[in-house]
RNA sequence: GGGAGUUUAGCUCAGCUGGUUCAGAGCACCUGCCUUACAAGCAGGGGGUCACUGGUUCGAACCCAGUAACUCCCA
C-alpha cells in the first residue's frame, strides 16, 4: 500500500466526522460516570463562524475531548442565541431592501418574516463548528426561543417580579434612536470625541446680571428646567434662588445649589434637564424640578421641545449654535473633546432619555455571585479578571431589561386601560388575577409590547438547557457544568448574571472554571471586523490547512485572557506539524516486524526504556498544564515531544539497518508509544490522530480513539532521563565533529575512551548507532593525534582525518577555556563572601562547591588538550 | 476622571517559593545538507542593558518605591 509523503486531511475529517456522529460518541444520556459539561456560549443564531469562534470552541473541543478520554461521561451541549437586536435589524434591513417599512407591519406578520429569516440563516454556525471537528451533543441543540426556554424566560420574570425583583419605572436610559430602543449600560461603547464646549448666557431676571453655563449638548436647552451651581462658590452665592432666563427659549428657571456641581468644570454652572441626563434627573428627583422630555424615539426633536419640532439632534445643536451667536447668547464655542456613548449594535450617539422601563433589582440578587467568586468556589482563568468582576459586583447598578423590540420573550406584563397592570404567565391567568385585583375593571387586558433584554433569556442558559426550571432528570446530573470557555468582554452581560441565576434558581454555581479567551487581532494588533476586511474565512483556512492544522494555530500562541495576534504562518506550523506525525507514522508502516528476529538492538532496548520514562514525565507535565488551563503550555509540550523526543531520538535510535524490518519487542514497543502519542494529541488534532489510529493497529468496528483511554503515568527510574542528556551531548559532540572537518556521515569513526573514566554509559549503544561509530576503544593513557569533546567531565576521542586543522581546534578550545576560566572567577568570588558563605542556605553552597570542583576539571583537562596541540 | 494589567531575543510568549551553568521556548533569521519518513525536512549556529531609576538582600528578571510607555475595563 502506498501512502502518500504529504497527509491529506480532507478525506479523513468527512470520514471520521462522519464515524464519531453515527457511533454517537458526542451523546450523553445521565448514567454512572461523573458527568463533565460544558454548555456552548450561544452564537448569534443568524451569524457565521469568524475567528474568534474558532478559537473559543477549539478550546471547548480540547477540554471536552480529553474529559471524554478521561472517563467522564462528557457533554458538550451547543446551540443559538435569537440575539433580539442584532437579529431584529438585519431582519428590518432585509425587509427594506424589499420596499417594507416595519411600522407597516404587524407584529404578527414581523414576527413571520423574522422567524423565516431565522429558519433560513439559523444554524449555519453550528454546520460550521462541525467542520472544525467541534464534538457536541447534536441531539441537545437549543434555541433560545425554543418553546420550552421561552416558557423558563417568560417563568422566570413573574417569579422575579412576585418576589419584588423586578420593577417598572421611569428613569433616564441609554436609548438609541436608530434601533429605537432601550439598551442596557453595558451595550453602550464610549468613544473619544471632538466636539465642543458651548458657553451661553443666561439672564439674570429682573437684573442685567447673567451667568454662563458650558454644555456639549446646547440643543437640550429646550429641556432645561434649572441651573446649579455649588453652595460653596462664592461667584454664585447671591443667586441662589434667583431666577434666570432660558436662552432663545426664553423660560424662567430657578438656580439651585447643590455639592454635585464640580466648581472646576467649565463656568462652575450647570444647566439641568432632567430628562435627558442621568445626573440631571438625579437633580430633578431631589429639587422636584419640571421634566421636559424633548425629543422623539428617533432623536427629533419633539412638540414638547417648542422649537425645531421635528428636526434631528444634531442639525439642531448646529442650527441652535448660529441661532444662540445671532442672538448674542454665545459667548464662545472651543473645541473639547470628551467621550460620547455609541450604541454597541447600531453605532449611533446614544441619548440618555427618560422612559418607562421593566428593570430587575440586583442588589440582592448579585451577593452570592460577587462572593463565591472572590472566595475561588467559581476560579477564574487567568485570576486578574477577578479584580474587574469585583469592581463591577460592588457598583452593580439595576439592570434594564425592557427593550423596544418584537424579535424576542414578550413581557408578560398585561395592562388595563386604566393604565394598572398585572404580571402573569399568560392572558387567562392576567385575567384571573386581573379580576381578584381589580373587581370592578371591566375592559380589556393589553399586554406589554416591548420583549426582554437578549441576556435575559442567555443568563439561564446553564440551568434551561436542561430543561432545570421544569424536570430535575438531566439538571442534577450534569449541572453545575465544568468550565465555560467564554471572551472577558461578556463577562457582565453573560458571566456575572449566569451565576446570579445560578445562585437564585439552583442554589449552585452554574461553573466551577471561566476561561477567557483573549480577542483575536491580526499581526498588526488590529481587532479583526468585517469592515476592515482583515478577518480570514475560517472555512477557507480549513480547507488550506486543515482541521487539525488551524486548531494547532488557534491554539499555539494564546495564553487565557492574552490577545492573540492571529498570523496565517501559525497555520502553516499547524499543518507542517500533522505532517511530521504524518510522517513518523509512514516510517513505522514501512519497517514493519519481523517475528523471526528476536533480539532486540542495544540502541532499541535503552531508547523503549527511556521513551517510556519520557512519556510519563510529558504526561505528568501535560495533566499539570490542564489544571492551570495552559492550553498552549500543553500543546507546546505536546508538540516537543512528538517531534524532538519521539522523531528525532527515538525512532532514530531505534531505527533498523536498512532494508531490515523492526523485532518483534521493540516493533509492539513502539506501536503502543505511538498509541499513547496519539491519544495526548488527539484532544488537539483529532482527525489526524484518529486517521493514524486507526491504521497502526487492527481495529474492531465501533472502536475509536475518541473514547480511548487517557494515558496514565506510571513511576519510572529517573535514572534513565539524565542519563539522557549525556547521550544527546555525547551524539551532538559526534556530530560537531563531523562538521567541523566535513566527516560524512556515512563515513564510519572509532571513538575512544579513557578507561580511568569509568564504564561506558547504558546508552553507549545508541551513541554508537547514532553517530555512526564502527568501534569504541578502552585507552588507559590519552590517545594522541584525536580530536577531543567534554561531556560531563568524561573526554572521548576520534581520531584525526586528513583534514584536521590545528589552529581552529586550539582557537576553539581557547575559547572555551576562557569562558571556564571566566565562570570559575565567578563562582569562587561568590564563594570568597564570607557573609554569601555564612548565610546561603547549605545546599546553595554545595552547589556552588559543585560548579567550581567542575569547572577546575573541565580546565585542566582543556589545559592539557591544548597542551597536546602545541606540541 | 476611577480601576486593573502589561513591559524579557526580530515576533508571540514561559520563567511557579528570590538561589540549578538562569536568562529560556516556539517561530523567524544565518550556515551547511535533496543523509535509505518528512525540503511542510535534517544537522549546526547567532541573537538579550529582563522598560528606566533607586532601594531591600549574602544573592533580584522575580520583592519594595518612583518614573516612562502601552493595553484593557468602568463612568
Amino acid at each position: 500500500m502506498e501512502i502518500p509523503s504529504k497527509y491529506e486531511p480532507q478525506s479523513a475529517e468527512a470520514k471520521w466526522y462522519a464515524y464519531w456522529l453515527e457511533k454517537g460518541f458526542f451523546n450523553s444520556v445521565p448514567d454512572d460516570r461523573p458527568a463533565y459539561t460544558i454548555v456552548i456560549p450561544p452564537p448569534n443564531v443568524t451569524g457565521v463562524l469568524h475567528m474568534g469562534h474558532m478559537l473559543n470552541n477549539t478550546i471547548q473541543d480540547v477540554l471536552i475531548r480529553r474529559a471524554r478520554m478521561r472517563g467522564y461521561n462528557a457533554c458538550w451541549v451547543p446551540g443559538t442565541d435569537h440575539a433580539s437586536i442584532a437579529t431584529e435589524a438585519k431582519v428590518v434591513q432585509k425587509l427594506r431592501a424589499e420596499g417594507v417599512k416595519k411600522s407597516d407591519l404587524s407584529r404578527e406578520a414581523f414576527l413571520e418574516h423574522a422567524w423565516e429569516w431565522t429558519h433560513k440563516h439559523g444554524g449555519i454556525i453550528l454546520e460550521q463548528l462541525k467542520k472544525l471537528g467541534a464534538s457536541c451533543d447534536w441531539n441537545r441543540t437549543r434555541f433560545t426561543m425554543d418553546e420550552k426556554y421561552y416558557e423558563a424566560v417568560i417563568d422566570t420574570f413573574v417569579d422575579l417580579y412576585n418576589k419584588g425583583r423586578i420593577y417598572r419605572g421611569e428613569r433616564i436610559i441609554n436609548w438609541d434612536p436608530a434601533a429605537k430602543t432601550a439598551l442596557s449600560d453595558e451595550e453602550v461603547i464610549y468613544k473619544d470625541v471632538q466636539s465642543h464646549l458651548y458657553h451661553l448666557k443666561y439672564q439674570v431676571v429682573g437684573s442685567n446680571e447673567f451667568i454662563v453655563v458650558a454644555t456639549t449638548r446646547p440643543e437640550t436647552i429646550l429641556g432645561d428646567t434649572a441651573v446649579c451651581v455649588n453652595p460653596k462658590d462664592e461667584r454664585y452665592k447671591h443667586l441662589h434662588g434667583k431666577k434666570v432666563m432660558v436662552p432663545l427659549v426664553n423660560r424662567v428657571v430657578t438656580i439651585i445649589a447643590d455639592d454635585y456641581v464640580d466648581m472646576e468644570f467649565g463656568t462652575g454652572c450647570l444647566k439641568v434637564t432632567p430628562a435627558h441626563d442621568m445626573n440631571d434627573f438625579m437633580l430633578g428627583q431631589k429639587y422636584q424640578l419640571e421634566i421636559i422630555n424633548m425629543m422623539n424615539d428617533d432623536g427629533t426633536v419633539s412638540e414638547a421641545g417648542g422649537m425645531y419640532i421635528g428636526q434631528d439632534r444634531f442639525a439642531v445643536r448646529k442650527q441652535i449654535a448660529l441661532d444662540l451667536d445671532a442672538a448674542g447668547l454665545l459667548i464662545k464655542q472651543e473645541p473639547y473633546s470628551n467621550k460620547v456613548g455609541y450604541s454597541e449594535r447600531t453605532d449611533v450617539v446614544i441619548e440618555p432619555r427618560l422612559s418607562m422601563q421593566w428593570f430587575v433589582d440586583m442588589k440582592e440578587l448579585s451577593k452570592p455571585a460577587l462572593e463565591n467568586v472572590m472566595n475561588d468556589n467559581i476560579k477564574f482563568f487567568p485570576p486578574k479578571f477577578k479584580n474587574s468582576y469585583k469592581h463591577w459586583m460592588e457598583n452593580i447598578k439595576d439592570w434594564c431589561i425592557s427593550r423596544q423590540l418584537w424579535w424576542g420573550h414578550q413581557i408578560p406584563a398585561y395592562y388595563t386601560e386604566d393604565g394598572n397592570w398585572i404580571v402573569a404567565k399568560s392572558l387567562e391567568e392576567a385575567q384571573e388575577k386581573c379580576k381578584s385585583q381589580y373587581p370592578e375593571y371591566t375592559g380589556g387586558l393589553k399586554q406589554d409590547e416591548d420583549v426582554l433584554d437578549t441576556w435575559f433569556s442567555s443568563w439561564l442558559w446553564p440551568i434551561a438547557v436542561f430543561d432545570g426550571f421544569y424536570s430535575e432528570d438531566e439538571v442534577s446530573y450534569y449541572y453545575p457544568t465544568a468550565d465555560l470557555v467564554t471572551a472577558p468582554e461578556i463577562m457582565f452581560f453573560w458571566v456575572a448574571r449566569m451565576i446570579i441565576a445560578g445562585y437564585e434558581y439552583r442554589d449552585e454555581l452554574p461553573f466551577r472554571n471561566v476561561y477567557y479567551t483573549g480577542i483575536v487581532r491580526d499581526k498588526q494588533g488590529r481587532k479583526m471586523s468585517k469592515s476592515l476586511g482583515n478577518s480570514p474565512d475560517p472555512l477557507v483556512l480549513i480547507d488550506q490547512y486543515g482541521a487539525d492544522g488551524v486548531r494547532v494555530g488557534m491554539l499555539l500562541s494564546s495564553p487565557a485572557g492574552n490577545d492573540l495576534l492571529f498570523d496565517e504562518s501559525l497555520c502553516e506550523q499547524g499543518r507542517n506539524f500533522a505532517n511530521k506525525i504524518w510522517n513518523a507514522f509512514r516510517l513505522v508502516n514501512g519497517w514493519g516486524q519481523n517475528t523471526e528476529k528476536a533480539q532486540p538492538r542495544g540502541s532499541a532496548v535503552v531508547a523503549v526504556q527511556w521513551m517510556n520514562a519520557r512519556l510519563n514525565q510529558v504526561i505528568d507535565q501535560l495533566n499539570d498544564d490542564y489544571d492551570k488551563f495552559r492550553m498552549n503550555e500543553a500543546l507546546m509540550n505536546t508538540y516537543k515531544l512528538v517531534w524532538d523526543d519521539f522523531c528525532a531520538w527515538y525512532l532514530e535510535m531505534v531505527k533498523p539497518p536498512y532494508g531490515e524490518k523492526l523485532d518483534e519487542e521493540t516493533y509492539s514497543a513502539t506501536i503502543e508509544i505511538f498509541e499513547k502519542i496519539l491519544t495526548l494529541l488527539h484532544p488537539f488534532m483529532p482527525f489526524l490522530s484518529e486517521e493514524i489510529w486507526q491504521t497502526i493497529r487492527d481495529r474492531k468496528e465501533g472502536e475509536s480513539l475518541c473514547v480511548a483511554q487517557w494515558p496514565t503515568s506510571y513511576s519510572t527510574d529517573g535514572e534513565w532521563l539524565d542519563g539522557f542528556e549525556a547521550f544527546t551531548e555525547t551524539v551532538i559532540g559526534i556530530r560537531n565533529i563531523r562538521k567541523d572537518n566535513a566527516i560524512a556521515n556515512k563515513e564510519k569513526l572509532v571513538l575512544k575512551v579513557l578507561s580511568q573514566d569509568g564504564g561506558l554509559s547504558a546508552y553507549h549503544a545508541a551513541v554508537e548507532h547514532l553517530g555512526n561509530i564502527e568501534a569504541t576503544e578502552m585507552c588507559n593513557e590519552k590517545p594522541a593525534g584525536c580530536y577531543s569533546f567534554i561531556v560531563k567531565g568524561r573526554e572521548f576521542f576520534i581520531p584525526f582525518t586528513e583534514k584536521f586543522d590545528v589552529g581552529a581546534e586550539l582557537k576553539k578550545l581557547g575559547e572555551e577555556l576562557n569562558y571556564t576560566e571566566d565562570f570559575l572567577s565567578k563562582v569562587r568570588l561568590k564563594l570568597q563572601n564570607e557573609r554569601f558563605v555564612s548565610n546561603a542556605p547549605q545546599q546553595v553552597l554545595d552547589l556552588e562547591r559543585k560548579k567550581e570542583e567542575d569547572a577546575l576539571h573541565k580546565i585542566t583537562l582543556l589545559k592539557t588538550q591544548i597542551a597536546a596541540l602545541g606540541k
